[in-house]
DNA sequence: GATGAATGAGTCTTCATTCAT
DNA sequence: TATGAATGAAGACTCATTCAT
């Protein structure tokens, strides 16, 4: 199993570095392009790292990282300095592919009016295979969370989710006492894998399991909620 | 914050203990009635270790946990040659208690046929205040799941949980195309801790959570569902 | 060549341990007597370690100088949780030496009137034989001076060697426009060794600088000194 | 601050390295000239070496050294394969400094001859400013002593300095009983960096021990020393 | 039975040195 | 030639588990 997106999908990381560097090249040159070895190792590294995040849980020892990824574990540490870089930058990464998801949807929902829940629906079930839960652990435990790049990630999320979410309240389908905290904490804790478990079982289930929630979403709301509705920034206040 | 219940539950583990000791020294002269000190430190550790795999995941080092239990690490080792002996006695801890809280769901349900469904939510919110997700990281990764005793304790909840399932599908509260293990597997995934997270924001989302995929559960089923009704051995088949 | 003093001169760490083990136990259950094999594994590892600072540096690893200890190295990190602990164990180690032999200096003092400045130019040299520029280097780099036990260790010393110096300056013997720094600093600096040499051929060499040096403290001054008099206070000001 | 000399003072090793280019050129067309600017980063490097050195112990990092060079690592390597071959660089390049200064001291003495220790005086302090102790941690450790430069460039050192005292010997004004060793290595002890302090306060010292120093080595002797003088070729005996 | 101490295996991280551009 | 990148071999430190009191 790979959890690679689609090919349409470009990197956001590898892109960012490779524009900087060309701007950098066009007006300064201290900055030059980054060699083409490295940035595969780079991606190589985050691939490596994004797979057995998921598969192994996010204190999966370095260096098997960088054996998966086929490079010496020195050059992961050239890479990331230290454990927390890394798992931003797989962090990042995948938010990338949520965002770009969430735009998919947010085109479909502007196409068709009625269909503004499904459209919810499947960018759920979208980010799900993209391994969102592999970011769970990474929310939580000894992870810089005041990173600029992360608050920036969060943000882009959270506008494409908040703006599917409107869309769907304002067509009348989901219901209005919840916020997009509410649905990125679910989704996340659901697609959660548990470490060392063959996935293979779990994939199907997880899929069930969103489905249920995203159905607990639908209008009209069959129960009070307790608390309050949160968003994302809501959750690292404490 | 203490996880423990409601007075009226009795510990299964200490009076297991106690009648096979009582039951051997009635047999057998070899094996003394274990001292009142040992059967306190082992009910210390228990209690330390949920709190702890709960606060920091099931990777705690064992050595914090005898610290906060307020024994030396060699005791612990007495009682639980080694880390897996440990995670098995508090799954079945916390097992019983679910037990408990399940039957006294069986029992309301009983009660008032009408409320079979409210029962089951009633036992769902409870089994989350019982640091029910305390569990899942064990039901993974280098746990011996074949140990007879988490066999039984896993029929007993079974057992009962499906009892009340079958009860809510029979008074027509209760989707059909869902059986006990989907239940079981999300109910430990959306309360499953954030390793180093204060728990303190997050326990009030979990009760949101729970609410919003059991409101999926009513009936009429507003979706259907990918894969297949699964029990929690079909969870260990790979 | 071993490094171990007269046996008549007490280990003060150890002592210190021992007594407040044995108040403790007094007054407070909490603080048991420590252990007698864990005291003796606390001697050897200060002991190898001040051997082999003093050969290799202070940049000597631990494994070698838990190697040459004959113990773990978990066991050498069990008592000094890090570098800096152990090289403040070592350093407050010779002080104590190092005071003794001012004490006994200061008693000869007492006892010849005319001879004060012999009994300083004695203590110069037996310092030297205690190893006291092994201690140079923890006087820089990453120590953490700031430590409580080592401002005592340091006025300890400061107070003894100033207490000499003044009965010298006061017999006419001494030059006056010098203080304990400035003998302290020379001191450590002339004894420091030469990370990696055979010690053999530097020894000898060693008294016959301080002994050029104790030529220069002597009455009437030769020279006039740049700078101005300093304490070893003064030295941790920047 | 920088350890720069007076401007009037070439570089032996770049016009070494110069001369023997220029020479290759002239008997074999297979060693060109040095560019200039590799020239210019052999300068460089080795000025950086100088200072780190001096600033944070002969262990630093080659990669820093590179660094405050303005080279890339690889450009050190290619032209000191490795750290020996730096360190002795290095040294090669203060010993010519050291050269100089003797023969500034060596001028002023036969101009002066009642001046003579006073010459050596200023050599001594003018040595300390050129960051001989620098050189001390070289003179240990994995530092191949046996190169033929090395020899050279200790001979002539010892060679005037030897001159340096042996006038003032005649003057009456040096003790007869120290040789070239005993001078340079105390020099060398004496004015030797703590690494990782800020040497700001230390400098002021150094000369105020140096002064110290100096003074015992005038007549008359005011006591006996132990050992025997000794020339800088004794010291590699083991 | 309870405990503090000991230990070896394992992980993270750095750095000298080599490689490829 | 100059350089950024890659790498393996240490070294610091942790922790589960065993030992001795």
């Amino acid at each position: 199993m790979t959890f690679r997106g689609p090919p349409g999908l470009p990197d956001r990381t590898t892109e960012e570095v490779r524009e900087s560097a060309v701007t950098a090249t066009a007006t300064q040159r201290r900055v030059p392009r980054p060699r083409a070895d490295a940035l595969r190792n780079r991606e190589r590294i985050i691939g490596a790292a994004r797979e057995m995040f998921v598969e192994f849980g996010a204190d999966v020892p370095l260096d098997e990282i960088a054996r998966r990824a086929g490079v010496g574990n020195a050059t992961l540490y050239r890479h990331f300095p230290d454990r927390g870089d890394l798992q931003r930058e797989v962090v990042l990464h995948v938010s990338d592919r949520i965002v770009a998801r969430a735009e998919q949807a947010l085109a479909e929902s502007a196409a068709d009016e009625a269909g503004t829940f499904e459209a919810l629906r499947g960018f759920v079930h979208d980010a799900a295979d993209e391994r969102i839960g592999a970011l769970c652990p990474m929310l939580s435990a000894h992870f810089d969370h005041d990173h600029p790049d992360l608050f920036e990630a969060r943000d882009r999320i959270q506008d494409r989710v908040e703006e599917l979410m409107e869309r769907a309240r304002a067509a009348g389908q989901l219901r209005t006492d919840i916020a997009v905290g509410d649905l990125m904490v679910a989704l996340s804790q659901l697609t959660r894998p548990l470490p060392g478990t063959p996935c293979a079982n779990m994939d199907g289930f997880i899929h069930r399991h969103l489905q249920l929630f995203l159905d607990g979403l639908m209008t009209p709301a069959r129960s009070e909620l307790p608390g309050e509705a949160a968003t994302l920034e809501d959750l690292r206040k404490d």
